[in-house]
DNA sequence: GCGCTTTCGGGAAAATTATCCCGAGTTCTT
DNA sequence: AAGAACTCGGGATAATTTTCCCGAAAGCGC
């Protein structure tokens, strides 16, 4: 089976908004060289990514059908079925991610919501009940829950971590700026704010230099 | 002068936090091999990395000292001199990332927010009063913000993009998930959180096809 | 219908990134 | 104090990713 890096799975999701885009304005054939110009990504580049995950061929001279696409595209990234995740941490970013419109269309949805404050405990937040983070062995695995969304502070998020693994989350969402450690039966993904930063702040260092 | 890739940057705010973390705990010697195992690289990866941006060098048998690495770390990503940012758009996200601590000890100052909405036009919110975003292009100069942080819907994405340009930015950190056109006088960085999503759920068919 | 242009598909080459490996120097153990 | 065990640094190797390139097929203009 084909195996894909991380970088060019990130690049199908960009892939399929712009496409979902070319759709509502009524285009219905799209070329490889087309694509590259609306992502910022080489003419090869997209040729390859498409060609990984799409069925249908292209036409020569012509190009792509955009709805096939969309198609594939949504039917690789897992945006047909349902994700069940549970959200741990109702802070700022957390209530930010439970209220983002857009993750049902990416075939999320967010179950449960847990928190330690006990405060927040009870209340009704984004149509969810907040539940009490001490009790998520026991009231995550009826939510049937596959990923752990972590909101949390750096210092909590291995303990959460481990206990949503140990309550049957095989995905673990960390927006922690911390590396988890998840063992061999689940999957962290990390969403770095710092690293994501670090990486602008360099690459603006060229532009100031050049001027 | 060394280039480094977009990896390869984003791996050092993780060795700096481990680091940081490892210094409160009064160490103050680590290996390659033990900071490989705390952040999930190989100790070839580690070692690489560090010697690119340290000036100082390891110990044979002893390891490189925790607080010249930091020091280290820390010059080379920015976080001793401050960099000014504006946000635009004041929704959840906005305002999560206004209330985000973390940011300060990366050098990043928010000194200004921008909405659209009349409802939020003149409120204080985290500390800034929200100004208008039709005047972005008389209101962001003064403040001389190097950094435009879009959170705001796709739709509007490109537009205020181009606006924070004119207005003297070079950097977009951008929150919404389309790829931005910024010319060559500045800088795009994307948080994509549908991109990560997606290489967390195809890491996780391969867990699940295991079992 | 017939060239001309465009675009696809995929093999080959180039560039980049990550890993392997070994000599040299330092600490630890006995 | 001498040998064993680590660890660094950095060159060499391997793997991966990206780009280049060309034959074939489809659309377009005349």
């Amino acid at each position: 089976m084909k195996s894909y890096s991380k970088n060019q799975l990130s690049r199908y999701p960009v892939y399929l908004r712009v496409l979902q885009h070319l759709q509502k304005e009524g285009v219905s054939y799209v070329t490889s060289k087309a694509l590259s110009k609306e992502v910022g990504n080489s003419e090869e580049q997209v040729k390859k990514d498409l060609a990984a995950v799409s069925l249908s061929n292209g036409m020569p001279g012509r190009g792509r059908e955009v709805a096939s696409l969309i198609d594939d595209l949504e039917t690789f990234l897992g945006y047909r079925e349902s994700t069940k995740a549970v959200l741990i941490g109702v802070g700022r970013l957390g209530q930010a991610l439970l209220d983002y419109p857009g993750f049902r269309e990416t075939g999320l949805s967010i179950v449960g919501a847990f928190d330690s404050d006990p405060e927040k405990i009870g209340s009704n937040i984004g149509g969810l009940k907040v539940l009490p983070a001490k009790d998520i062995a026991t009231l995550l695995p009826p939510l049937k829950a596959k990923i752990a969304i972590l909101c949390i502070p750096a210092a909590q998020a291995q303990e959460a971590c481990e206990e949503a693994v140990k309550a049957g989350c095989i995905g673990i969402w960390n927006f922690a700026p911390v590396p988890l450690d998840v063992g061999d039966s689940a999957i962290a993904e990390n969403v770095n704010l710092a690293s994501s930063l670090a990486v602008l702040k360099h690459r603006m260092k060229s532009i100031l230099k050049e001027e």
